[in-house]
DNA sequence: ATCATTCTTGAATACTGATTCAAAAACTCC
DNA sequence: GGAGTTTTTGAATCAGTATTCAAGAATGAT
């Protein structure tokens, strides 16, 4: 018995996530997002509360989606290695087609607002575990399988978190894909001997 | 036949770099800077110009610092792995000691103004052009000496500019010595045949 | 059809924060 | 010591932007 809402407040939520995505928390004016998400101020606020509370339900759409994604991509294989090659793979080319070219909102997020947001950087938090745990069980699986050189194993997973995060900032600087195969094929050198035998594509 | 300035333009630069890096550019406010730096806004706009000039000649004045510290590290061994081992040793305890728990300044600003500011986009630029130079020729003279695993060499370098930048962001998280050691070890395994026999105590 | 409720609209408000400015002060040179 | 120049001071101004709000519109229930 009340009129409902003329947009879909998942969609303009999308459309909010990609404004600041590109453009920071800070530099993201209200005014802007009301002319793309094509609402006015009051019914932004009434549905989402103030600029602040719409940043952090963006950041928690951003960072379900993105979790997910890595975790089936890396998870995906029956081996831990080409999972993990994958995953690389498919980072590479959401950097030089999609929206990744503004690298990722939880890296920008951290970099911008951790430091004085608490409660967004317990969500950057909790995706960098998730995201360690894949590459962590994924790499338990390679080690079983004997795929993986000595000397490395689960444990080696942060080495990749902190991979993924060189490229999320790479990715601003417009890099051409032969640089970030190379990158990534250097990266992915201990991993090479299993890998040879499963994905000749990604190994030079 | 003047007054003469009360303060040392260069030494006040000094502290706006920090709250510049500690913040980054929209969150930090000319009233915050004028507290800090002890002055007054028309002292402030007398000397610098406006805020975007003023971050430019902090930002500058951080690039030169960091990109001649770098190129000093890595290319300061007669070997080329044991430079590319200290500029990394270094890294870790640079962020667990110092200013750089806020990660670099220069990472920071890719992200938060390259998109929208070519100036400051093009000063990033320079400084990873300098960094990836400096590590390709370390490891040309390492690739001479025979210190080097095949398959490696100075084109490897992009590959360790961007270990750099991922533990620049990972700085922000407040990561223990322990944890950025595991990662740099695994990072640099490739190096680790010459490096062995030079720097014991960095090699596991 | 009317009521109660919720949504939309867009102007008004309230702030915050960048920038300017006029007056006073400090210095050098003559 | 006075003239001329630059700096300091801190209040005033200006601009932009987050937020609120009052009025009008759309809906379902009675």
């Amino acid at each position: 018995m009340a009129r409902p809402k003329q947009f879909d407040p998942e969609i303009a939520l999308d459309l909010a996530v990609d404004i600041f995505w590109e453009s920071g928390f800070e530099a993201t004016s209200i005014e802007r997002l009301c002319r793309r998400l094509k609402l006015n101020p009051g019914s932004l606020y009434g549905a989402y509360g103030d600029k602040r509370a719409l940043f952090i339900a963006i950041l928690d759409r951003y960072v379900d989606k993105v979790s997910l994604e890595a975790i089936q991509r890396i998870s995906g294989s029956p081996s831990g290695i080409l999972g993990i090659v994958n995953y690389f793979d498919f980072l590479i080319e959401a950097i030089l087609g999609g929206k990744r070219r503004w690298g990722c909102l939880i890296t920008n997020s951290l970099i911008e607002l951790a430091a004085r947001e608490p409660e967004i950087a317990a969500k950057v938090e909790l995706h960098f575990t998730r995201l360690e745990t894949a590459f962590a069980s994924a790499l338990a699986r390679a080690q079983a399988a004997g795929e993986l050189r000595p000397g490395f194993g689960p444990e080696s997973a942060p080495y990749f978190v902190c991979l993924v995060q060189g490229l999320n900032v790479l990715a601003r600087t417009k890099p051409t894909r032969a640089r970030l195969r190379a990158i990534v094929d250097v990266a992915l050198d201990p991993l090479r001997d299993g890998a040879a035998l499963l994905s000749p594509k990604s190994v030079a």
